[in-house]
DNA sequence: CGTCGGCTTGATTGTGCTCAACCCGGGTGG
DNA sequence: CCACCCGGGTTGAGCACAATCAAGCCGACG
Protein backbone atom coordinates (compact mmCIF):
# COMPACT_ATOMS: atom_id res chain seq x y z
CA UNK A 1 0.00 0.00 0.00
CA UNK A 2 3.27 2.73 0.30
CA UNK A 3 3.85 4.38 -2.77
CA UNK A 4 7.61 3.67 -3.31
CA UNK A 5 9.32 4.67 -0.38
CA UNK A 6 13.17 4.92 -0.65
CA UNK A 7 15.00 2.28 1.14
CA UNK A 8 18.34 3.72 2.84
CA UNK A 9 21.79 1.94 3.42
CA UNK A 10 22.07 0.06 6.86
CA UNK A 11 23.78 2.15 9.71
CA UNK A 12 24.72 0.98 13.23
CA UNK A 13 22.69 1.21 16.00
CA UNK A 14 25.50 2.58 18.35
CA UNK A 15 25.25 5.87 16.19
CA UNK A 16 21.23 6.17 16.17
CA UNK A 17 19.66 9.49 16.97
CA UNK A 18 17.36 8.15 18.96
CA UNK A 19 19.46 5.29 20.58
CA UNK A 20 18.69 6.41 24.17
CA UNK A 21 15.14 7.47 23.70
CA UNK A 22 13.28 4.46 21.67
CA UNK A 23 11.87 1.26 22.62
CA UNK A 24 15.65 0.04 22.00
CA UNK A 25 16.44 2.38 24.78
CA UNK A 26 17.27 -0.11 27.51
CA UNK A 27 18.92 -3.09 25.37
CA UNK A 28 22.11 -4.25 26.44
CA UNK A 29 24.83 -4.64 23.35
CA UNK A 30 23.79 -8.27 22.79
CA UNK A 31 20.24 -7.24 22.18
CA UNK A 32 21.19 -4.51 20.31
CA UNK A 33 22.88 -6.64 17.94
CA UNK A 34 19.55 -8.54 17.40
CA UNK A 35 17.98 -5.64 16.33
CA UNK A 36 20.71 -4.70 14.28
CA UNK A 37 19.96 -7.21 12.15
CA UNK A 38 16.53 -6.77 11.98
CA UNK A 39 16.10 -3.66 11.20
CA UNK A 40 15.41 -1.37 7.71
CA UNK A 41 15.02 2.04 7.07
CA UNK A 42 12.46 3.52 4.94
CA UNK A 43 11.43 7.66 4.16
CA UNK A 44 8.46 8.37 3.00
CA UNK A 45 8.34 12.10 1.96
CA UNK A 46 5.86 14.83 3.14
CA UNK A 47 2.89 14.24 2.65
CA UNK A 48 2.77 10.69 1.58
CA UNK A 49 0.48 8.05 3.65
CA UNK A 50 2.62 5.66 5.56
CA UNK A 51 -0.59 3.58 6.07
CA UNK A 52 -4.05 3.52 6.16
CA UNK A 53 -6.72 2.77 8.53
CA UNK A 54 -7.56 -0.77 7.93
CA UNK A 55 -4.45 -1.84 6.38
CA UNK A 56 -2.47 -5.05 7.06
CA UNK A 57 0.06 -4.44 9.05
CA UNK A 58 3.77 -5.74 8.66
CA UNK A 59 5.76 -3.56 10.31
CA UNK A 60 6.10 -1.97 13.33
CA UNK A 61 9.09 0.45 14.27
CA UNK A 62 10.65 4.15 15.08
CA UNK A 63 10.55 7.12 13.76
CA UNK A 64 14.05 8.15 13.49
CA UNK A 65 13.83 11.59 11.70
CA UNK A 66 11.12 14.02 11.08
CA UNK A 67 7.64 14.13 12.45
CA UNK A 68 4.21 11.67 11.08
CA UNK A 69 0.86 11.76 12.20
CA UNK A 70 -1.65 9.62 13.57
CA UNK A 71 -5.60 10.17 12.33
CA UNK A 72 -8.97 9.32 11.60
CA UNK A 73 -11.22 11.00 8.82
CA UNK A 74 -15.03 10.76 8.84
CA UNK A 75 -16.87 9.62 6.03
CA UNK A 76 -18.26 13.01 5.35
CA UNK A 77 -14.32 14.28 5.49
CA UNK A 78 -14.37 15.52 8.61
CA UNK A 79 -10.70 14.35 10.13
CA UNK A 80 -9.02 14.34 13.41
CA UNK A 81 -5.76 13.48 13.81
CA UNK A 82 -4.92 11.71 17.26
CA UNK A 83 -1.70 11.70 17.46
CA UNK A 84 2.05 13.40 16.58
CA UNK A 85 4.63 11.07 16.05
CA UNK A 86 8.29 12.70 16.56
CA UNK A 87 11.54 11.17 16.91
CA UNK A 88 11.64 8.31 18.73
CA UNK A 89 7.86 7.39 19.37
CA UNK A 90 6.84 4.17 18.60
CA UNK A 91 4.48 3.27 15.38
CA UNK A 92 2.33 0.27 15.08
CA UNK A 93 0.74 -2.22 17.31
CA UNK A 94 2.19 -5.52 18.54
CA UNK A 95 -0.48 -8.27 18.88
CA UNK A 96 -2.70 -6.55 16.06
CA UNK A 97 -3.55 -7.22 12.40
CA UNK A 98 -4.25 -3.96 11.12
CA UNK A 99 -3.71 -0.36 11.79
CA UNK A 100 -6.37 1.39 13.63
CA UNK A 101 -5.71 4.81 12.06
CA UNK A 102 -4.19 6.54 8.94
CA UNK A 103 -0.33 7.55 9.38
CA UNK A 104 0.44 10.08 7.26
CA UNK A 105 3.96 11.96 7.03
CA UNK A 106 3.91 15.36 7.84
CA UNK A 107 7.30 16.24 7.33
CA UNK A 108 9.96 14.23 5.22
CA UNK A 109 10.26 10.87 7.56
CA UNK A 110 12.66 8.15 8.19
CA UNK A 111 11.66 5.35 9.99
CA UNK A 112 13.71 2.64 11.37
CA UNK A 113 11.38 -0.77 10.95
CA UNK A 114 10.91 -4.33 12.00
CA UNK A 115 8.70 -7.02 10.66
CA UNK A 116 5.60 -7.75 13.23
CA UNK A 117 6.22 -11.21 13.57
CA UNK A 118 9.90 -11.53 14.98
CA UNK A 119 9.28 -8.58 16.87
CA UNK A 120 6.95 -9.70 18.52
CA UNK A 121 8.84 -12.90 19.75
CA UNK A 122 11.38 -10.42 20.41
CA UNK A 123 9.05 -8.95 23.17
CA UNK A 124 7.92 -11.80 24.59
CA UNK A 125 12.13 -12.89 25.17
CA UNK A 126 13.03 -9.67 26.05
CA UNK A 127 12.24 -8.28 29.23
CA UNK A 128 13.97 -4.78 28.41
CA UNK A 129 12.13 -4.12 25.29
CA UNK A 130 8.75 -5.19 26.47
CA UNK A 131 9.06 -2.93 30.00
CA UNK A 132 10.56 -0.19 27.94
CA UNK A 133 7.40 -0.17 25.26
CA UNK A 134 4.94 -0.79 28.07
CA UNK A 135 6.54 2.45 29.74
CA UNK A 136 6.45 4.27 26.11
CA UNK A 137 3.15 3.21 25.71
CA UNK A 138 1.91 4.67 29.31
CA UNK A 139 3.43 8.15 28.40
CA UNK A 140 1.32 7.77 24.99
CA UNK A 141 -1.30 7.29 27.04
CA UNK A 142 -1.09 9.76 29.51
CA UNK A 143 -0.50 12.62 26.22
CA UNK A 144 -3.59 11.29 24.91
CA UNK A 145 -5.78 11.69 27.68
CA UNK A 146 -4.07 15.59 28.22
CA UNK A 147 -4.82 16.23 24.69
CA UNK A 148 -8.79 15.27 25.27
CA UNK A 149 -8.94 18.07 27.99
CA UNK A 150 -7.38 20.61 25.05
CA UNK A 151 -10.17 19.10 22.45
CA UNK A 152 -13.02 19.07 24.82
CA UNK A 153 -12.73 22.11 27.17
CA UNK A 154 -10.05 24.43 25.81
CA UNK A 155 -11.08 27.51 23.71
CA UNK A 156 -9.35 28.09 20.38
CA UNK A 157 -6.91 30.29 21.71
CA UNK A 158 -6.26 28.33 24.64
CA UNK A 159 -5.92 25.26 21.94
CA UNK A 160 -2.90 27.38 19.57
CA UNK A 161 -1.02 28.31 22.78
CA UNK A 162 -1.26 25.11 23.97
CA UNK A 163 0.08 23.77 20.70
CA UNK A 164 2.94 26.32 20.19
CA UNK A 165 4.16 25.75 24.11
CA UNK A 166 4.60 22.32 23.62
CA UNK A 167 6.41 22.64 20.57
CA UNK A 168 8.45 25.69 22.31
CA UNK A 169 8.86 22.92 25.11
CA UNK A 170 10.46 19.95 23.06
CA UNK A 171 12.42 22.31 21.44
CA UNK A 172 13.99 24.08 24.94
CA UNK A 173 14.42 20.11 26.10
CA UNK A 174 16.45 19.45 22.73
CA UNK A 175 18.87 22.36 23.00
CA UNK A 176 18.69 21.93 26.81
CA UNK A 177 17.89 25.83 27.28
CA UNK A 178 16.58 27.78 29.88
CA UNK A 179 12.50 27.20 29.63
CA UNK A 180 12.24 31.06 30.08
CA UNK A 181 13.16 33.64 27.47
CA UNK A 182 13.46 33.44 24.16
CA UNK A 183 12.32 30.21 21.86
CA UNK A 184 12.91 30.04 18.21
CA UNK A 185 11.31 26.88 16.14
CA UNK A 186 9.99 25.93 12.50
CA UNK A 187 6.31 24.37 12.64
CA UNK A 188 6.00 21.00 11.40
CA UNK A 189 2.48 21.27 10.32
CA UNK A 190 0.53 23.43 8.08
CA UNK A 191 -2.13 25.25 9.01
CA UNK A 192 -4.59 22.46 8.04
CA UNK A 193 -2.83 20.13 9.86
CA UNK A 194 -2.82 22.61 12.87
CA UNK A 195 -6.60 22.79 12.90
CA UNK A 196 -6.76 19.02 12.28
CA UNK A 197 -4.88 18.41 15.23
CA UNK A 198 -6.06 20.97 17.50
CA UNK A 199 -10.08 20.15 16.86
CA UNK A 200 -10.45 23.75 14.97
CA UNK A 201 -11.14 24.98 11.34
CA UNK A 202 -7.64 26.35 9.31
CA UNK A 203 -9.52 29.62 9.42
CA UNK A 204 -9.80 29.99 13.30
CA UNK A 205 -5.92 28.56 13.39
CA UNK A 206 -5.04 31.55 10.53
CA UNK A 207 -6.96 33.86 12.92
CA UNK A 208 -5.86 32.81 16.50
CA UNK A 209 -2.03 32.73 15.42
CA UNK A 210 -2.89 36.20 14.01
CA UNK A 211 -3.98 37.33 17.18
CA UNK A 212 -1.17 36.27 19.29
CA UNK A 213 0.96 37.54 17.01
CA UNK A 214 -0.88 40.94 17.48
CA UNK A 215 -0.94 40.57 21.26
CA UNK A 216 3.14 40.43 21.15
CA UNK A 217 2.65 36.93 22.62
CA UNK A 218 4.63 35.33 19.30
CA UNK A 219 6.63 36.94 16.20
CA UNK A 220 6.48 35.26 12.62
CA UNK A 221 8.92 35.24 10.14
CA UNK A 222 7.09 33.65 7.41
CA UNK A 223 4.54 31.60 7.81
CA UNK A 224 5.83 28.94 9.62
CA UNK A 225 9.18 30.28 11.89
CA UNK A 226 7.85 31.22 15.48
CA UNK A 227 9.79 33.26 17.67
CA UNK A 228 8.23 33.22 21.87
CA UNK A 229 9.85 36.04 23.33
CA UNK A 230 8.33 35.63 26.33
CA UNK A 231 7.36 31.69 26.81
CA UNK A 232 6.10 32.51 30.46
CA UNK A 233 3.54 34.60 29.13
CA UNK A 234 2.65 32.64 26.15
CA UNK A 235 1.95 29.81 29.22
CA UNK A 236 -0.94 32.46 30.78
CA UNK A 237 -2.72 31.68 27.60
CA UNK A 238 -2.48 27.78 27.61
CA UNK A 239 -5.33 27.58 30.18
CA UNK A 240 -3.00 25.00 32.35
CA UNK A 241 -1.61 25.17 36.02
CA UNK A 242 1.08 27.66 35.35
CA UNK A 243 2.62 27.14 38.86
CA UNK A 244 3.36 23.49 38.30
CA UNK A 245 0.23 22.19 40.17
CA UNK A 246 0.89 20.63 43.36
CA UNK A 247 0.27 23.95 46.16
CA UNK A 248 0.14 21.96 49.44
CA UNK B 1 -5.97 10.79 50.82
CA UNK B 2 -8.78 8.04 50.74
CA UNK B 3 -11.87 8.63 52.86
CA UNK B 4 -11.95 5.55 54.71
CA UNK B 5 -13.25 2.77 52.56
CA UNK B 6 -14.19 -0.60 53.56
CA UNK B 7 -12.14 -3.42 53.11
CA UNK B 8 -13.63 -6.46 51.85
CA UNK B 9 -13.22 -10.35 52.70
CA UNK B 10 -10.30 -12.44 50.91
CA UNK B 11 -11.75 -14.37 48.28
CA UNK B 12 -10.28 -16.58 45.86
CA UNK B 13 -9.41 -15.17 42.40
CA UNK B 14 -10.44 -18.28 40.48
CA UNK B 15 -14.29 -17.37 41.47
CA UNK B 16 -13.40 -13.62 40.15
CA UNK B 17 -15.85 -12.28 37.82
CA UNK B 18 -13.33 -10.26 35.77
CA UNK B 19 -10.65 -13.65 35.96
CA UNK B 20 -10.63 -13.98 31.83
CA UNK B 21 -10.63 -10.34 31.11
CA UNK B 22 -8.32 -8.12 33.25
CA UNK B 23 -4.51 -8.14 33.88
CA UNK B 24 -4.49 -11.72 34.97
CA UNK B 25 -6.50 -13.03 32.30
CA UNK B 26 -3.96 -15.34 31.00
CA UNK B 27 -2.11 -16.31 34.34
CA UNK B 28 -1.56 -19.98 35.25
CA UNK B 29 -2.44 -21.53 38.38
CA UNK B 30 0.44 -20.50 40.04
CA UNK B 31 1.21 -17.11 38.70
CA UNK B 32 -2.40 -16.88 40.08
CA UNK B 33 -1.90 -17.95 43.71
CA UNK B 34 0.83 -15.53 43.65
CA UNK B 35 -1.23 -12.92 43.45
CA UNK B 36 -4.07 -14.40 45.27
CA UNK B 37 -1.66 -13.43 48.48
CA UNK B 38 -0.63 -9.36 47.33
CA UNK B 39 -4.18 -8.78 46.58
CA UNK B 40 -6.89 -6.76 48.44
CA UNK B 41 -10.01 -5.45 48.16
CA UNK B 42 -11.65 -2.13 48.42
CA UNK B 43 -15.11 -0.58 47.55
CA UNK B 44 -15.63 3.20 47.91
CA UNK B 45 -18.93 4.74 47.23
CA UNK B 46 -20.66 6.46 44.52
CA UNK B 47 -18.82 10.08 44.44
CA UNK B 48 -15.98 8.96 46.69
CA UNK B 49 -12.45 10.08 45.32
CA UNK B 50 -10.57 6.81 44.75
CA UNK B 51 -6.89 9.69 44.33
CA UNK B 52 -6.38 12.71 43.39
CA UNK B 53 -3.85 13.73 40.51
CA UNK B 54 -0.71 14.26 41.87
CA UNK B 55 -1.06 11.81 44.97
CA UNK B 56 1.93 9.16 45.61
CA UNK B 57 0.45 6.21 44.24
CA UNK B 58 0.91 3.12 46.63
CA UNK B 59 -1.58 0.92 44.91
CA UNK B 60 -2.38 -0.10 40.85
CA UNK B 61 -5.14 -2.56 40.33
CA UNK B 62 -7.89 -3.74 38.74
CA UNK B 63 -11.90 -2.50 38.46
CA UNK B 64 -13.86 -5.95 39.59
CA UNK B 65 -17.15 -4.20 39.89
CA UNK B 66 -18.96 -0.71 39.12
CA UNK B 67 -17.54 1.98 37.31
CA UNK B 68 -14.98 4.73 38.03
CA UNK B 69 -13.59 7.61 36.03
CA UNK B 70 -10.35 9.43 35.13
CA UNK B 71 -10.63 13.48 35.18
CA UNK B 72 -8.45 16.32 34.61
CA UNK B 73 -9.60 19.87 36.19
CA UNK B 74 -8.50 22.62 34.99
CA UNK B 75 -8.35 25.84 37.73
CA UNK B 76 -11.28 27.81 36.28
CA UNK B 77 -13.20 24.27 36.99
CA UNK B 78 -13.50 23.49 33.76
CA UNK B 79 -13.63 19.37 33.82
CA UNK B 80 -12.55 16.79 31.46
CA UNK B 81 -13.29 12.87 31.96
CA UNK B 82 -10.60 11.38 30.64
CA UNK B 83 -11.64 7.16 30.54
CA UNK B 84 -14.47 5.31 32.19
CA UNK B 85 -12.97 2.81 33.99
CA UNK B 86 -15.24 -0.28 33.94
CA UNK B 87 -14.95 -3.94 35.25
CA UNK B 88 -11.71 -5.03 34.28
CA UNK B 89 -9.93 -2.54 33.64
CA UNK B 90 -6.87 -1.34 35.00
CA UNK B 91 -6.24 0.96 37.30
CA UNK B 92 -2.52 3.06 38.22
CA UNK B 93 0.62 3.33 36.62
CA UNK B 94 3.36 1.04 37.13
CA UNK B 95 6.61 3.00 36.76
CA UNK B 96 4.80 6.21 37.75
CA UNK B 97 5.18 7.69 41.43
CA UNK B 98 2.50 9.84 41.26
CA UNK B 99 -1.36 9.53 39.64
CA UNK B 100 -1.28 11.63 36.54
CA UNK B 101 -5.10 12.14 36.88
CA UNK B 102 -7.74 12.10 39.46
CA UNK B 103 -9.98 8.65 39.80
CA UNK B 104 -13.81 9.22 40.97
CA UNK B 105 -16.48 6.31 41.71
CA UNK B 106 -19.18 7.00 39.06
CA UNK B 107 -20.81 4.51 41.00
CA UNK B 108 -19.70 2.33 43.78
CA UNK B 109 -16.82 0.43 43.08
CA UNK B 110 -14.97 -2.74 44.13
CA UNK B 111 -11.42 -2.11 43.36
CA UNK B 112 -8.69 -5.92 43.76
CA UNK B 113 -5.51 -4.08 44.52
CA UNK B 114 -1.94 -5.04 44.61
CA UNK B 115 0.74 -2.76 46.31
CA UNK B 116 2.45 -1.26 43.59
CA UNK B 117 6.26 -2.28 44.21
CA UNK B 118 6.02 -5.74 44.49
CA UNK B 119 3.42 -5.53 41.54
CA UNK B 120 5.79 -3.89 39.26
CA UNK B 121 8.78 -6.98 40.38
CA UNK B 122 5.59 -9.23 38.70
CA UNK B 123 5.99 -7.52 35.58
CA UNK B 124 9.34 -8.03 35.27
CA UNK B 125 8.96 -11.63 36.25
CA UNK B 126 6.26 -13.17 34.58
CA UNK B 127 5.61 -12.64 30.92
CA UNK B 128 1.73 -13.54 31.21
CA UNK B 129 1.13 -10.24 33.07
CA UNK B 130 3.60 -8.63 31.50
CA UNK B 131 1.95 -8.72 27.90
CA UNK B 132 -1.21 -8.74 28.86
CA UNK B 133 -0.96 -5.56 30.59
CA UNK B 134 1.07 -4.31 27.40
CA UNK B 135 -2.27 -5.36 24.95
CA UNK B 136 -4.39 -3.47 28.04
CA UNK B 137 -2.43 -0.71 27.39
CA UNK B 138 -2.49 -0.37 23.50
CA UNK B 139 -6.18 -1.21 23.41
CA UNK B 140 -6.39 1.81 25.72
CA UNK B 141 -4.58 3.71 23.84
CA UNK B 142 -6.77 3.00 20.74
CA UNK B 143 -9.94 3.91 22.82
CA UNK B 144 -8.53 7.39 23.67
CA UNK B 145 -7.59 7.99 20.19
CA UNK B 146 -11.18 7.44 19.35
CA UNK B 147 -12.50 9.74 21.66
CA UNK B 148 -10.39 12.48 20.40
CA UNK B 149 -12.74 12.27 17.23
CA UNK B 150 -15.68 12.31 19.95
CA UNK B 151 -14.44 15.22 21.34
CA UNK B 152 -12.50 17.22 18.59
CA UNK B 153 -14.95 16.78 15.56
CA UNK B 154 -18.65 15.33 16.53
CA UNK B 155 -21.86 17.50 16.92
CA UNK B 156 -23.45 17.27 20.42
CA UNK B 157 -25.98 14.69 19.01
CA UNK B 158 -23.41 12.96 17.81
CA UNK B 159 -21.43 12.62 21.19
CA UNK B 160 -24.58 11.54 22.97
CA UNK B 161 -26.08 9.22 20.31
CA UNK B 162 -22.08 7.79 20.47
CA UNK B 163 -22.24 7.40 24.22
CA UNK B 164 -25.27 5.73 24.43
CA UNK B 165 -24.03 3.12 21.52
CA UNK B 166 -21.21 1.97 23.21
CA UNK B 167 -22.98 1.53 26.82
CA UNK B 168 -25.38 -0.54 23.97
CA UNK B 169 -22.78 -2.39 22.66
CA UNK B 170 -21.26 -3.15 26.03
CA UNK B 171 -24.78 -4.49 27.51
CA UNK B 172 -24.99 -6.62 24.39
CA UNK B 173 -21.66 -7.64 24.49
CA UNK B 174 -22.02 -9.00 27.88
CA UNK B 175 -25.52 -11.11 27.76
CA UNK B 176 -23.89 -12.31 24.13
CA UNK B 177 -27.59 -11.12 22.26
CA UNK B 178 -27.42 -9.36 18.64
CA UNK B 179 -26.45 -6.11 18.14
CA UNK B 180 -29.94 -5.61 16.13
CA UNK B 181 -33.18 -5.07 17.55
CA UNK B 182 -33.95 -3.90 21.34
CA UNK B 183 -31.22 -2.92 24.26
CA UNK B 184 -32.29 -1.80 27.52
CA UNK B 185 -29.23 -0.63 30.07
CA UNK B 186 -28.78 1.84 32.64
CA UNK B 187 -26.94 4.70 32.15
CA UNK B 188 -23.86 4.54 34.68
CA UNK B 189 -23.06 8.58 34.64
CA UNK B 190 -25.38 11.35 36.00
CA UNK B 191 -25.89 14.23 33.50
CA UNK B 192 -23.14 16.59 34.65
CA UNK B 193 -20.66 13.29 34.44
CA UNK B 194 -22.13 12.76 31.05
CA UNK B 195 -21.14 15.97 30.27
CA UNK B 196 -17.58 16.16 31.43
CA UNK B 197 -17.36 12.99 29.62
CA UNK B 198 -18.58 14.37 26.05
CA UNK B 199 -16.66 17.38 26.40
CA UNK B 200 -20.61 19.48 26.65
CA UNK B 201 -22.25 21.11 29.50
CA UNK B 202 -25.22 19.62 31.54
CA UNK B 203 -27.83 21.28 29.86
CA UNK B 204 -26.89 20.45 26.19
CA UNK B 205 -26.69 17.03 27.78
CA UNK B 206 -30.67 16.84 28.70
CA UNK B 207 -31.19 18.48 25.70
CA UNK B 208 -29.69 16.26 23.15
CA UNK B 209 -31.17 13.26 25.18
CA UNK B 210 -33.95 14.85 25.16
CA UNK B 211 -34.28 15.38 21.22
CA UNK B 212 -33.06 11.69 20.72
CA UNK B 213 -36.48 10.45 22.67
CA UNK B 214 -38.86 13.39 21.11
CA UNK B 215 -36.88 11.45 17.36
CA UNK B 216 -37.71 7.73 18.62
CA UNK B 217 -34.75 6.62 18.99
CA UNK B 218 -34.43 5.92 22.88
CA UNK B 219 -36.92 5.57 25.13
CA UNK B 220 -36.23 6.27 28.45
CA UNK B 221 -37.86 4.69 31.89
CA UNK B 222 -36.93 7.17 34.59
CA UNK B 223 -34.38 9.39 34.20
CA UNK B 224 -31.60 6.56 33.98
CA UNK B 225 -33.00 3.64 32.31
CA UNK B 226 -32.54 3.54 28.73
CA UNK B 227 -34.28 1.44 26.03
CA UNK B 228 -32.96 1.73 22.10
CA UNK B 229 -35.60 -0.45 20.20
CA UNK B 230 -33.64 -0.07 17.15
CA UNK B 231 -30.02 -0.12 17.30
CA UNK B 232 -29.10 0.39 14.17
CA UNK B 233 -30.86 3.06 13.66
CA UNK B 234 -29.10 5.09 16.98
CA UNK B 235 -25.78 4.21 14.95
CA UNK B 236 -26.83 6.29 12.16
CA UNK B 237 -26.81 9.23 14.23
CA UNK B 238 -23.17 8.92 15.62
CA UNK B 239 -21.47 9.90 12.65
CA UNK B 240 -19.80 6.70 12.52
CA UNK B 241 -18.96 4.51 9.53
CA UNK B 242 -22.29 2.46 10.01
CA UNK B 243 -21.01 -0.13 7.73
CA UNK B 244 -18.31 -1.37 9.51
CA UNK B 245 -15.39 0.18 7.46
CA UNK B 246 -13.46 -1.91 4.22
CA UNK B 247 -15.25 -1.21 1.51
CA UNK B 248 -12.61 -2.86 -0.63
C1' DC C 1 -44.58 20.21 54.35
C1' DG C 2 -40.44 22.25 52.86
C1' DT C 3 -36.03 21.62 50.99
C1' DC C 4 -32.50 19.98 48.18
C1' DG C 5 -30.19 17.80 44.24
C1' DG C 6 -30.59 16.23 39.79
C1' DC C 7 -32.73 17.26 35.74
C1' DT C 8 -35.44 19.77 32.12
C1' DT C 9 -36.69 23.63 29.52
C1' DG C 10 -36.50 28.45 27.87
C1' DA C 11 -34.21 32.88 26.29
C1' DT C 12 -30.20 34.98 24.98
C1' DT C 13 -25.38 35.31 23.93
C1' DG C 14 -21.00 34.33 21.94
C1' DT C 15 -17.44 31.45 19.99
C1' DG C 16 -16.00 29.22 16.28
C1' DC C 17 -17.84 27.54 11.67
C1' DT C 18 -19.18 28.51 6.90
C1' DC C 19 -18.85 30.77 2.81
C1' DA C 20 -16.28 33.88 0.19
C1' DA C 21 -12.88 37.05 -1.34
C1' DC C 22 -8.29 38.13 -1.48
C1' DC C 23 -3.11 37.94 -0.68
C1' DC C 24 1.37 36.18 -1.38
C1' DG C 25 5.25 33.50 -3.14
C1' DG C 26 6.92 30.10 -6.20
C1' DG C 27 6.86 27.56 -10.36
C1' DT C 28 5.57 27.07 -15.25
C1' DG C 29 4.90 28.12 -19.85
C1' DG C 30 4.15 31.36 -23.52
C1' DC D 1 10.57 38.42 -18.91
C1' DC D 2 6.16 38.61 -17.73
C1' DA D 3 1.60 36.51 -17.20
C1' DC D 4 -0.57 33.11 -15.22
C1' DC D 5 -1.79 29.78 -12.04
C1' DC D 6 -1.87 27.21 -7.97
C1' DG D 7 -1.56 26.04 -3.07
C1' DG D 8 -1.26 27.75 1.35
C1' DG D 9 -2.52 31.39 4.13
C1' DT D 10 -5.17 35.58 5.68
C1' DT D 11 -9.17 38.28 6.41
C1' DG D 12 -14.11 39.50 6.45
C1' DA D 13 -19.35 38.92 6.99
C1' DG D 14 -22.96 36.28 8.61
C1' DC D 15 -24.70 32.34 10.82
C1' DA D 16 -25.45 28.26 13.78
C1' DC D 17 -24.64 25.48 17.44
C1' DA D 18 -23.65 24.96 21.94
C1' DA D 19 -22.70 27.84 26.18
C1' DT D 20 -24.60 30.78 29.58
C1' DC D 21 -27.97 32.59 32.48
C1' DA D 22 -32.28 31.69 34.53
C1' DA D 23 -36.55 29.59 35.92
C1' DG D 24 -39.09 25.75 37.06
C1' DC D 25 -39.99 20.54 37.55
C1' DC D 26 -39.78 16.23 39.91
C1' DG D 27 -38.78 12.79 43.25
C1' DA D 28 -36.42 11.75 47.57
C1' DC D 29 -35.81 12.68 52.14
C1' DG D 30 -35.83 15.03 56.56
Amino acid sequence: MNTAPKTLAHSDCGDCPIRYRAVCSRCEPDELAVLDQLKTYKTYEAGQMICWAGDQLQFVGSVVDGVAALSQTMEDGRRQMVGLLLPSDFVGRPGRETAPFDVIAATDVTLCLFRKAPFEELINSTPSIATRLLEMTLDELDAAREWMLLLGRKTAREKIASFLAILARRETALSAGQTMGKVEFTLPLSREAMADYLGLTLETVSRQVSALKRAGLIELQGKRKITIPDFASLLNETGDDTDGGMPA
